[in-house]
DNA sequence: GTTAGTAGTATACAAAAGGTTAGTAGTAAC
DNA sequence: GTTACTACTAACCTTTTGTATACTACTAAC
C-alpha cells in the first residue's frame, strides 16, 4: 500500500542528524520570518518589527543577534546623528532559499486544504 | 552588490503567512524528526522513541497526538494481548517531502561548513 | 514644550515548552 | 520473584520564550 521508496536506518539516522543541525541554528518562532522581512530589503530595527507582526522588541533583538553569530545577517552602523542601524543577508543566507521555497509553497498549499476542508 | 531578485512587499508579506502557517503545524524542536522516524518505517512507540534521541515519553505522546490531529500520522491499534499501537505516515504526510529534502541538505550542507571552518 | 521617531536595553513577570520521575496493567523471560 | 517489555499518563520542575513597561539619548516636526 505504501509507494514511498524504502529508507534505510542508516538514512534515516542521516536525516535525523541533519534536520536536527539545521533547526539548530534556524529553528524556532521567529529566525525564518526575519529572513524573509530581510529577503525583501535590508531593513532597519523598526521596520523588521513592522513587518514581521508580534514580534516583540526585546525578541528580535536577540533573534538578530543569533542570526548575526551563525552568520546570515550583518549589521551595519551608519554612524550619523541619529545612528542608523541597517541588517542585511550575507550570501550565506541565501543558501537557505531553497528551505524558505519549500516551506513557503507548502504553507500556501496547507492553507489552501484547510480552506477547501471546511 | 546584491543579485537577488527584488521581492515586493506583497511578495513578503505573503510568504511571511505561508511560513507562519506551515510552522504552526510542523514547528517546534520534534514534529519533523518524528515524521521523519515514521518516514523510515511504521513505527511503535517505544521504537520512535529510541529513533528520535533525547525525546522523552511524555512529549513524543503529546507530539503524536497533534501529528494525528493535523493529519500527518494514524494511529493504528492492533487489539491483542499485549496491545500494540503502530503509527504510521498518511500520503499528506508525503506532501512534506520537499521540505525535508531541503532542509536535509541544507542540514548536510550546513554541518561540512561548520567542519571547514574550523 | 509636547509628541514622535531613531535603536535598542533593563527589569520583571507570565506563559509555553520541555524534562524527570514514577506509576499503571498486563506478558513473558530468567 | 525479579527484571524487562508494551504504551502510555500524571505530577512536578526547569528552561525557554515571550510580554509589558519603562528608560536612554538625540533629532525633528507641530
Amino acid at each position: 500500500m505504501q509507494l514511498k521508496t524504502p529508507v534505510t536506518a542508516q538514512e534515516c539516522k542521516g536525516s535525523l542528524t541533519a534536520i536536527g543541525d539545521a533547526l539548530y541554528v534556524i529553528g524556532g518562532k521567529w529566525k525564518l520570518r526575519v529572513i524573509v522581512a530581510l529577503r525583501e530589503d535590508n531593513k532597519r530595527f523598526n521596520e523588521i518589527q513592522r513587518t514581521v507582526e508580534g514580534i516583540s522588541a526585546r525578541v528580535l533583538s536577540s533573534e538578530l543577534k543569533e542570526l548575526e553569530m551563525n552568520g546570515f545577517v550583518k549589521r551595519i552602523v551608519h554612524p550619523q546623528t541619529p545612528v542608523i542601524v541597517e541588517y542585511e543577508l550575507t550570501e550565506y543566507a541565501d543558501t537557505l532559499d531553497e528551505v524558505l521555497d519549500a516551506l513557503k509553497s507548502w504553507g500556501t498549499m496547507h492553507r489552501e486544504k484547510l480552506k477547501s476542508d471546511r
